[in-house]
DNA sequence: TACTATTAGTTTGATAATCAAACAATATGT
DNA sequence: ACATATTGTTTGATTATCAAACTAATAGTA
């Protein structure tokens, strides 16, 4: 078997891993998946308006108001005026949503844990090297 | 900063890369993600029944029963009957769902080949017994 | 200034995705 | 034979999503 064909499968099985992971994390919390990914988004990259919003969300910005509403509904996250364009609203998360996003970066944080924790020291340098190389450059 | 706290970024980044890589893969079929996903499954693993596909998937059987009702109208999969257990349907990929099958797993191969293009064959040699630790031992 | 794009975001109407709970058919164990 | 467990479907509800129409505001231009 090619060795390309086994890094495929490999990558594969280890993004399902990931998403089912993630997915299950997420059923613990009293959010749904889109909210959580909003969450997610906001809480890494901080403020931003709807149409960046729905980028990073990969959906269009018709979903994300949706995801939003409910969210300000939460009280998870704000819309905000910006003064120099009054059609751009600012997505903020609340002290409720700050906490969302704390205490789901803490699960990722232990999943990382658990994943270095089968690796050897030299090993894990290796990964971080390769993952950031990967992620500046493949995609 | 932590070099934990640097995995996990660079981590959550492959794992959104990964995924918003795959969404635009599916939205250029004429395949539904879940429709996708299931294929992606049948493909890798082969028949199975309906209990087995929806615990692959992460989703419950009814779920999986909405899902497999389209991929039998779209021709892309057959439920069989099974002598042994007649409660159970093993799902089975039509010729068209093979097809669609080694088709997506074509663009699997892709991504592979370019993330392989960015890392030197050491570090390709290391990913790959990383991945496969991994995947054997922390999810 | 007034007109015409363009842009940000929302709404609408439709379909797909999902779940929990109730259900039907079949199998298993005692 | 009867109770229990299992497989899968159905039902009723909510959420996710899109494309297209729409509204409000900005920017360009004549």
């Amino acid at each position: 078997m090619d060795s390309l064909d086994e890094l495929t499968h490999e990558l594969f099985t280890f993004f399902n891993g990931f998403s089912s992971w993630e997915n299950s994390v997420i059923k613990t919390s009293d959010l749904t998946v889109s909210e959580a990914h909003a969450i997610e988004v906001l809480g890494q990259f901080g403020q931003m308006n709807m149409k960046k919003l729905a980028q990073c969300l990969g959906v269009t910005t018709g979903t994300t108001t949706v995801t939003v509403d409910r969210l300000e509904k939460k009280d998870y996250a704000r819309r905000g005026a910006v003064k120099e364009d009054r059609r751009v609203h600012l997505i903020t998360l609340t002290e409720k949503g700050q906490q969302a996003f704390a205490e789901h970066h803490q699960y990722h944080y232990n999943l990382t844990e658990q994943i270095v924790s089968v690796l050897s020291d030299e090993e894990n340098e290796q990964l971080l090297k390769i993952l950031k190389k990967i992620n500046v450059e493949a995609f």
